[in-house]
RNA sequence: GCCUCUGUAGCUCAGUUGGUAGAGCAGGGGACUGAAAAUCCCCGUGUCAGUGGUUCGAUUCCGCUCGGAGGCA
């Protein structure tokens, strides 16, 4: 059967994908999908970097602002909602632009990862934070051990979340986790990576910070909190939200959480980073090295030869 | 000018009763199959300010020099 067409452009943030996936969207005539697992959430505008309507240009983006900002989001969602979106433009003659930085996200789409039947169970994870509060996350990591010795193995008793999700997964539908996944890719693929010298990335993210802020991340966390919306929710928790509360608690001055949204931001793109390394089908384009439409034209040109259109 | 304190990893500091040193943060690497902007794991040699002395041996003790902080006048 032959593969539905798919281009991918991802990077570590503040890389410059948004602006990257428009412009060839523009040029393809085609329609954006954002893989980025925080901009589903309406309200979080300025802290996630969202594209505002001027910035898009007309483009069509999909799987943005589609939550409520207390909705929660996985992947499983996120492949289930963007899988049809991608056969609906294909069916269209279009190619598709997923553009985002959630490694999880994009890999596991576009390797075709399979996921267990068993979704999240709310109430079994706390009776587990509970049992560990009680008896320490190593009784719970050893129920693992006697359920399932081989994930136990592999998920360090520190990283108690994946202890949780891998016994909640026995525990709700008796399966075990998987990671067998298939080696070829499951669409016909062109992924573009923006790569940046580190010290250059990291100069772009403080800089970004500083004009989140100046953009009035303080009032968008103010508005927010003030329409009900609970400082633990999932999107709550992105960073330059989670930072931002300690601000508006009075807990710290507002230099202090720009530095530490800067250096949350930082570990996240390193994080990034080395989701991508394990991507080597990922074709490399560095930004700095174009000028005017330079890196666009030269994404296309070998986009075109890939796709041969 | 005098007195006291201080100078150790990129930063903040601990420490060695004399056998060349270690934490946090920063930084680097990694894991990741339904919270992933989440969660978690691993990585610390640096003229111990400089210089002279005492000593088998000094970053540690003593003198001087040069920085820094405070106090007295």
């Amino acid at each position: 059967m032959k593969k539905e067409k798919l281009i991918v452009i991802l990077g570590p943030t503040a890389s410059g994908k948004t602006g990257l996936s428009i412009e060839l969207a523009k040029k393809l005539n085609t329609e954006i999908i954002s893989g980025d697992s925080q901009l589903v959430y309406q309200g979080f505008d300025i802290g996630s970097a969202k594209p505002d309507m001027a910035e898009r240009a007309g483009v069509v983006h999909h799987m943005i602002d589609i939550l409520s900002p207390e909705a929660s989001f996985n992947v499983s969602d996120f492949i289930e909602k963007v899988k049809p979106l991608i056969s609906q433009l294909n069916a269209q003659g279009k190619i598709p632009i997923l553009a985002g930085g959630t490694g999880l996200y994009i890999k596991s789409l576009v390797e075709g990862y399979q996921f267990n039947e068993t979704a999240g169970d709310e109430e079994y994870r706390q009776s587990l934070e509970k049992l560990a509060e009680e008896k320490g996350k190593e009784y719970v990591h050893e129920m693992l051990r006697q359920i399932n010795p081989v994930a136990a193995e592999k998920i360090h008793v520190n990283n108690f979340r994946r202890v949780i999700r891998a016994l909640e997964v026995y525990h709700l539908g008796g399966e075990q986790i998987s990671a067998e996944k298939e080696n070829e890719l499951v669409y016909d693929v062109y992924v573009a990576g923006l790569w940046w010298q580190r010290s250059q990335l990291y100069d772009r993210i403080n800089r970004r910070v500083d004009l989140m802020l100046q953009n009035g991340l303080v009032a968008e966390v103010t508005r927010l909190l003030e329409s009900g919306v609970a400082p633990d929710c999932q999107a709550m928790r992105g960073i330059g939200y989670k930072e931002m509360l300690d601000f508006v608690r009075g807990q710290a001055t507002l230099e202090q959480v720009g530095d530490e949204i800067k250096k949350a931001t930082r570990h996240f793109a390193k994080r990034q980073i080395t989701w991508y390394r394990k991507m080597p089908y990922i074709h490399w384009y560095h930004p700095d090295l174009y000028k005017d439409s330079g890196l666009v034209d030269n994404v296309m040109w070998n986009m075109g030869r890939y796709f041969k259109i």
